[in-house]
DNA sequence: AATGAATGAGGATTCATTCAT
DNA sequence: AATGAATGAATCCTCATTCAT
């Protein structure tokens, strides 16, 4: 992974992945078929989602809105942790428009968290917290306003402060929902 | 475009543009010096705001909300009546990480529209018709909620009905500006 | 066809072959798309019968038994002439085995000279030269005394003295089939 | 052998002999030191002749003729016993081109049959059955016919038919050394 | 301005063989 | 005797680029 997000899957060569690795060529492909392989691997651990922990979100105490905020907090922070390898992402991107297997994966990854949202935000309705807006499309709208975050701080890292962003952006946008 | 957007920059052969476009290799040559000076003429006519249309739409009539509106849809029109050839848009993100001239014209593209953005919430903010919102942070959700609408559209065109999701998920984060 | 000779299909290298051409290894590579396609070509070469000299057989003056003696020396002739260059043929035999498209040129090839044996065993048996045996039969064996000299000659060149044998082999063979 | 006749030498991999063994990688190599070695194992086993058979003939009842015939027919019956396997044939006349090691041991099987056929013509001359003829040719023309007729068979199958080729090629040939 | 044959460095992959266990 | 993970030299082929015409 680090050597792919350094230098992009094209310009990594299978020697720099041997070096990285401390395997012998061999040994690499023992383990694994080919360069494909290699980011196959990668995508189905980046892109495989906790359930239970997403599950665990549904059953949570305090209020539809706490539970939003704190769920794009701690996406965003997962991604902080791993910032020295989100660079790969797009690359992910540009893959799955060009190979299904890479596109499906993805597609389930997104669907997960869009259907989260979609139950969170139903959640919120039934209990009176939100406005009686279409779920579906709060969710969408919710979903991209995260995934366009990440896209701007890969582009332009400064240009998105993720502590007082994902506070700030997310609360005006729920705001929108409230009664 | 039409070649990159079917294959992929790295899968793109300069055989396959020279069949595209009907030069010969020494003509394509002649035109562009490298496989990589194409890719960076089609960027810069990619990432090109429309300067004047942007301030067309400073000095237009209408309430902000509208004006916003009206701006996303027209966005969202230009991105459809390109849809054949704008998937190859992660692969110039993917590049940017690596490449920072390609980084910095992205980023110009994205600042224009997030200053006429803050200009046009801010413009809300004085007339009174927005609560006394951060807008430049607002105009940061609403860039990113934009821009991961199109990263879905990509990974999952089903996933974004344009048409009714830039009216919906725009107003809806509208709705939570207004007083 | 020399580096395969000396070295064998598996044995030569790309490189023998792009030295001995004098050509770069991207102009062979222009020409021929790989390894496998200049064995093919040097098989078509190799295994297309010139059908009209064949032919010519056919129509010559003199005994048939004469003419089969003839045929017979200037097949071995030929083969002499280019000594440094049949011992590819058990590679080609060998190929042949396990590809067809190889299996149904060298079979054509010999069937061919099959064709052309029967047809002058007939005129022989027709002309009251050939007692009344089976002239596809005997097509076939004398097909096979040549070809088995072929292969004992590569396997063992002394044991095969084209000069003498392609003689008495052969008119010890046309005794067999004479009144 | 089995693996070598599906896929030749240079196509078979120590790992197909390994499969189709049962053996482990490790156990493959403890009996045999090298891909080559198993090759040359097999040689030895293939390209032995049974002496005492061929001895056998020498001393057997019968006209010269008819022991010549039997001894053809026996051969193409150990042919026909092994089909699945003789494809190998041409792998190991290849080697033998390159290898003198293998070219050795070919040419011996070759001339342990062929001294017996010289000894049993020169039987058929001394005993007035043949005429007068060079037994050492004879015995090279029957040779290459029975060669030959391997040849023909192995590329295809279909244009030898071994029960009533190797009685009436044989014959016409022998008819052609008879009185 | 245009052609397209020619270049050759570079790279993914293979596979016979080894060796610690 | 047996295992199978590990080795890495060797090889085919690609493809952006050049340049004589």
């Amino acid at each position: 992974m680090a050597v792919f997000a350094r230098l992009g899957f094209h310009e990594a060569r299978m020697d720099d992945i041997v070096q990285a690795s401390g395997l012998s060529k061999g040994a690499l492909y023992w383990y694994f078929k080919s360069k494909e392989d290699i980011i196959m691997a990668i995508s189905q651990r980046l892109f495989t989602t906790d359930i239970e922990q997403l599950e665990g979100m549904l059953m949570a105490e305090g209020t539809v809105s706490d539970r939003l905020l704190h769920l794009m907090r701690s996406r965003a922070q997962g991604l902080l942790e791993m910032s020295e390898v989100v660079t790969i992402l797009f690359e992910f991107y540009a893959a799955a428009v060009h190979q299904s297997e890479m596109r499906q994966l993805i597609k389930s990854y997104f669907q997960n968290f869009h259907e989260l949202l979609v139950a969170l935000i139903q959640q919120g309705i039934d209990g009176g917290e939100f406005r009686l807006i279409n779920a579906v499309e709060a969710a969408t709208a919710l979903d991209s306003l995260f995934e366009g975050l990440v896209v701007r701080w890969l582009i332009d890292a400064e240009s998105v402060q993720w502590d007082t962003l994902s506070n700030s952006a997310v609360m005006m946008f729920l705001d929108g929902l409230k009664k």
